[in-house]
DNA sequence: ACCACTATTTAGAATAATTCTAAATCTTGA
DNA sequence: TCAAGATTTAGAATTATTCTAAATAGTGGT
C-alpha cells in the first residue's frame, strides 16, 4: 500500500477542520458527523441523538449538542432555523439554500443561491456582511399534490 | 366631522385583516399589534408579553402566543427565526429582509429583498414556491467597530 | 512510562420556549 | 334572551436547550 491509512475525503476533512479550530478529533464528534452525512434530511439535535445511539449507545444528549456546536464552529455543519421548532443541522457545506414545506415541515437542499455580489445588497454604513441565507417557503411535491 | 370614527391606517388594517381571516378583533390582539408597532426591534414572545402588560396587566403569556399566531395567520406579522433562541416577531409587512448581528444578536430591517423572479430559482418538479426569506448575517456597526 | 494539565464527555438538574388543558368570559347571531 | 362558538386565562405539561460538577481521556514534557 502506498499510504498508511487512506481516509475518505469527508473524514480527513473532519480531522483538518477540527484541527484548524484547535478542536480534538473524538469518536463522538466523528459519529455525529457520520450521522449527519448518512441521512441528509436536516435532523434536529434530538434526532441526531437517537441515530448516533445506534452505534454508540453511551453517547449523551449534552455531547450531541457539544459536538454539533463544535462541528458548526469549525465550519463542517450549518445550523438551519426555519420555524418555532427545534434547530436542524445540515452537513452539506456546498453553497445552497433550503426549501421548507410549510405543510409537512420537510426540508430540501436547493443547489442554488444568491451571492452577495449578485444580490448587490446595500447596507447602511458600518454593517459588515458575512453571508446571506436564503430560505424558500412553499409546498413540497407531496403536499402540493394533496392541496389540489 | 366627515367620518364617524377615523382610524389610523394600521388599526383599520388590523380590523380588516382579522376579519378577512375570520378572526375577531379583541383588545388583546389590538394591544399585541400595538406593542409590535411601538418598537420595531423584533421582540420575542416574552418581550411582547412584558411590554403588553404595561397597559394591560391581566394579559397572559398564552394569550400573547395566541395573538401572535392570529396576527401571523392573517398576514399582519411575520415570524423571524434566526438562531437557536426564541422566535422574534416583525410587524413590518413591507417586503424586507433581516440583518442579524452574530455578535450581539440584534436584528435590523433591510429594505431590500430578492424577488422570486430576480432570483430565478429553479426548483425540482412539483415544488410550489410561496415566498423567499433572506437573512443577512454579519456584524452590526457597533460590533464591527469593537471587532477592530 | 509517569505526571500534570486541559479538553471532552457524561448524567442529571436547571432553565427557557412553547404548547396544551379545561374552565371562565365574551361575542354573535338566531 | 339564549345557545353556540370564539377567545382568554392560569397553570400544568412538554419540548428544546443550557448548565454543572464529576469522571474520563488525550497531550506534551520529563
Ligand atoms: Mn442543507
Ligand atoms: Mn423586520
Ligand atoms: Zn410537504
Ligand atoms: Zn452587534
Amino acid at each position: 500500500m502506498r499510504t498508511a491509512s487512506p481516509k475518505a475525503p469527508s473524514e480527513s476533512s473532519l480531522d483538518t477542520h477540527l484541527a484548524n479550530s484547535g478542536l480534538r478529533v473524538t469518536p463522538q464528534r466523528q459519529r455525529v458527523h457520520e450521522v449527519l452525512r448518512e441521512k441528509m434530511d436536516h435532523p434536529t439535535a434530538d434526532q441526531v441523538f437517537l441515530r448516533a445511539k445506534n452505534k454508540m449507545p453511551e453517547i449523551s444528549m449534552a455531547t450531541v449538542y457539544n459536538c454539533l456546536d463544535a462541528l458548526v464552529q469549525c465550519g463542517l455543519v450549518r445550523q438551519v432555523t426555519l420555524d418555532r421548532g427545534a434547530t436542524r443541522y445540515c452537513p452539506n457545506m456546498q453553497d445552497h439554500s433550503h426549501f421548507y414545506c410549510d405543510a409537512c415541515g420537510s426540508v430540501y437542499d436547493i443547489l442554488q443561491t444568491i451571492s452577495p455580489e449578485e444580490a448587490d445588497i446595500k447596507l447602511p454604513r458600518g454593517f459588515r456582511l458575512k453571508n446571506i441565507e436564503t430560505n424558500l417557503h412553499g409546498l413540497c411535491p407531496d403536499c402540493a399534490a394533496k392541496a389540489k
